[in-house]
DNA sequence: CTATCGATTTCGCAC
DNA sequence: GTGCGAAGTCGATAG
């Protein structure tokens, strides 16, 4: 079988079965009673409680409460596991380099472990990001405005690249910034900076108020609207994926 | 005992095993091979493969596979877990409202389902915050720079609160804005925002360049450095705990 | 409720 | 490796 679980084990048993579990390169899930060490780019400290510890073997170590979508502690991928039985309780610990970081969790009890041999089967489809807002946009141009014509995608600039870049029915630049929801004042200031750059570049020939600038995002803020209406750039409020 | 677990139980005995730990309002754990398809503010498609499931009591849903610290998909607390059994197979689908989202799992074998009754244990102390930070200057001011004297944070403006105000050896008012980590030409923005803001508060009396701008970070970008300059802005090189 | 911003953000891609 | 920006970001706090 692909799953192996063993039930309330010695802490010498769980650390048998997590050797192995390792050496398998298998999916681990641990409840039991322990507490929580963290230290590397910040640190923190858990005490005693039951917690479900989760064990990748592409290194990553997961925490978990009964409470929360992200894990109280953890270790990103790439980290290595390291198990012992230290004063005869089981300790999981796992390290990494760059940033050093350590994760150490000290059980009191183990109550459950189970680990099963898991590949394949990640290829995750997604549909309405801003990829998606992209094409929309380039396959239907007229959505941005009447006349407007799209130029180049992710066209480079000083300021970095632009997501679209265009020219209206006047034939003036158009900087167009995608955001795939409601946006704040940081966006506007992202496509100030694009437009900025675009002026520099273009220099004195094509004086500044011939670049636009257009931010497509679903909503806006008000804050963001007035930013927005002070650098006189527009909004059009257009969604990833057409309404069905 | 607090851990129940059952080992490739048939969909309906899997069904009612989650049914009663969802009325104990316990931690769920279940390996098994699924389909998954999400459905709200994006949409994803996940075909067969072997996962791990969690649900929480909270609402919570993860599904991990063998890779990464992110789950491949979730449902954040709040949402509510309906288990049932469709065509002799086991589905728990977890909803919410605002925005409406859906998260069906499909399982084809449910090899290993554990549920733990789990509660507290969840006080987590954590350092090098960026209020680390604040606090570690408003102690040593000096470490801004000799003669900074800080007056207030969370300095309300019309572009938000600032991290850090106060007046400098000449009188000057100060702005200074904190990152724990090192920072991009973002962090530059926000802190811009904060100072046109403070200009045009103080009026016409004391003009553009008496009000000054201090970027507290580890370290800095290139661009963000330039962009710093650019505004007349300085940088401050600081972590948010001492070395040891 | 919405708006804003921090986060051990993570993640992916380009240079 | 660093830099930059997206994310179904999440989460906490203030209004």
């Amino acid at each position: 079988m692909t799953v192996t679980s063993v039930h309330d084990p010695s802490h010498r048993e769980a650390l048998w079965e997590l050797e192995d579990a390792f050496d398998r390169g298998d999916l681990i899930s641990i409840f039991g009673r322990c507490t929580i060490v963290y230290e590397g780019r910040a640190a923190t400290d858990l005490g005693t409680g039951d917690r479900l510890l989760v064990l990748k073997p592409d290194g990553a170590a997961l925490v978990h409460t009964d409470e929360g979508h992200r894990p109280v502690n953890w270790q990103p991928p790439g980290s290595e596991h390291r198990a012992a039985v230290r004063e005869g309780r089981l300790r999981v610990r796992s390290t990494r380099n760059n940033p050093d970081e350590t994760l150490t969790v000290r059980f009191s009890d183990v109550h459950r472990l189970t680990a099963m041999a898991v590949t394949g089967g990640r290829d995750l489809t997604l549909h309405g990001s801003e990829e998606d807002l992209r094409t929309r946009i380039l396959e239907q141009p007229e959505l941005v405005e009447p006349g407007f014509e799209p130029t180049a995608t992710e066209r480079p600039s000083s300021a970095g690249p632009m997501d679209v870049f265009g020219v209206d029915a006047d034939g003036n630049p158009v900087v167009v910034e995608l955001k795939r929801r409601r946006v704040g004042p940081d966006a506007v200031g992202q496509l100030a900076r694009y437009v900025r750059a675009l002026r520099e570049e273009l220099g004195a020939e094509e004086r500044d108020r011939t670049v636009r600038g257009v931010l497509v995002a679903p909503s806006i803020t008000d804050r963001a609207a007035e930013r927005l209406s002070d650098r006189g750039f527009d909004h059009v409020a257009l969604e990833p994926t057409a309404e069905e």
